[in-house]
DNA sequence: AACCCGCCTTGATCCTTGTCAAAAGGAGGC
DNA sequence: GCCTCCTTTTGACAAGGATCAAGGCGGGTT
């Protein structure tokens, strides 16, 4: 077991107070979530759940990034969710993990116990509130991952993935370099990325190989990715022109 | 505009009161939503909604199949939810549509107003409650098609299809004919199948005239699919042996 | 520095599925 | 009954991505 880094002790501090489960908590409730949680962390492949596994606790990613996937007998996978500072895992009321759950980078969790998370819930409606959101907006993030799944080329996942990194890195802390430029870290293996999008790793490698290759994105190692143009990068996608500005 | 058909007046002889939002309602809480609730029909092929559409009502599917999808500019659609009765439309707290919502074959919808239905949220814990659970529910469906459409060969997502709706349709009525054979009205067209696989309507044509000759399915009509023996069917879906009974 | 191991890239070839095209089956209207 | 329209089936061919197989790069260790 690690240190769990700088003291995370306090809710008032926590990094992801305001997006989260606990989002709309009033100090009382806070104070009620704080008793049953504290805090876990894992590296870099390790596996936080496997699918079966009883779940003893719910919890909210702290930092760092996982991935929730399935895995068919002969061991083609697919990554079914990408788990981010404030993402939610575990569903209040379901016993097993229907999903493996994966470290991807060094990840740290505030974990609640999952018996008295699902008491406290009845008592407190600001904490299912916002699950039924997050829930929501997970759903819809869901929907567009069955489009890219179902009907776009190899080079429109992966430019779609790059997009959908950028813009929820972006969301946080200003990734934008210097005249615009936007510069990003992808923080998933090729082999991830391949889980993500329905292809092999060779694609995934071919493919961003092509996208450097025409000037749509360079790198900066293997995994930051520079954008030098984001509209040039989202007629790459497949999408709607108008699907949003990055900021 | 039809007939609504039988008298749907009163929620207490609602076909899908048990297993629609109101499921959990109270009969105070279920007379408050009686006051704003209205039915609405549509007929085969008629578009409910609009993407972009501004969103008057949410509903209930009460009779009949819709479904939900994606297009993107050139035309590549994918579908990304199939509406059973039960099931709800819309997002409280959302403007516009995302997706459209096109009915199948004749549908019946329980609407709420949008505004007041909101409203009612706020006071009526059981609709919320119940709108999680539903929301918990889609998000899991959604991740397993997401392993369908990632990961499957067309033969298993044509498999998993047919499995699919005779595991829904058997929740309901029972579905079974003589001696376990079990019988199933597939819903949709070649092509709405295609839409929901991420295939293309050829592939899906072949993907079941092969299925056929192998004697895994048999035709009764275009859309009556017979099914001599499930586990043959489940063994072509690529998916764990142990995926739970039909029943 | 040299080595190793994991991750990534690139090449050659194969195969599944998509594309284009034509025709067959079925339902409804005149 | 016959015609028309729509859905479905089937065929021939093309192509995008998978598979199989080498190598290359980079970071960490000794």
């Amino acid at each position: 077991m690690r240190d769990t880094g700088p003291a995370l002790k306090d809710c008032k501090d926590c990094p992801i107070r305001h997006r989260s489960v606990c989002a709309r908590c009033e100090p009382d409730e806070l104070e009620r979530l704080e008793q049953v949680k504290y805090y876990r962390t894992f590296e870099p492949g390790q596996t936080i759940l496997w699918s079966g596994d009883r779940m003893e606790f719910v919890a909210s990613v702290i930092s760092g990034v996982a991935t929730l996937s399935q895995t068919m007998e002969d061991g083609r996978t697919q990554m079914v969710g990408l788990l981010l500072p404030s993402d939610f895992i575990g569903r209040p009321g379901r016993e097993t993990a229907p999903y493996d759950v994966t470290a991807v980078s060094d990840v740290t969790l505030c974990c609640f116990r999952r018996r008295p998370f699902e008491e406290l819930m009845v008592t407190t409606p600001h904490v299912s509130q916002r699950l039924l959101e997050m829930a929501l907006d997970e759903l819809d993030a869901a929907r567009e991952w069955m489009l890219l799944l179902g009907r776009k080329t190899a080079r429109e996942k992966i430019a779609s993935l790059i997009a959908i990194i950028a813009r929820r890195d972006t969301e946080l802390k200003a990734a934008l370099m210097s005249d615009g430029e936007l510069a990003v870290d992808l923080p998933l293996t090729r082999e991830a990325m391949a889980d993500y999008l329905g292809l092999t790793l060779e694609t995934v490698s071919r493919q961003i190989s092509t996208l450097k290759r025409e000037g749509i994105i360079s790198l900066d190692g293997k995994r930051r990715v520079v954008i030098p143009d984001f509209e040039r990068l989202m007629d790459e996608t497949g999408d709607d022109s108008d699907g949003g500005p990055i900021a």
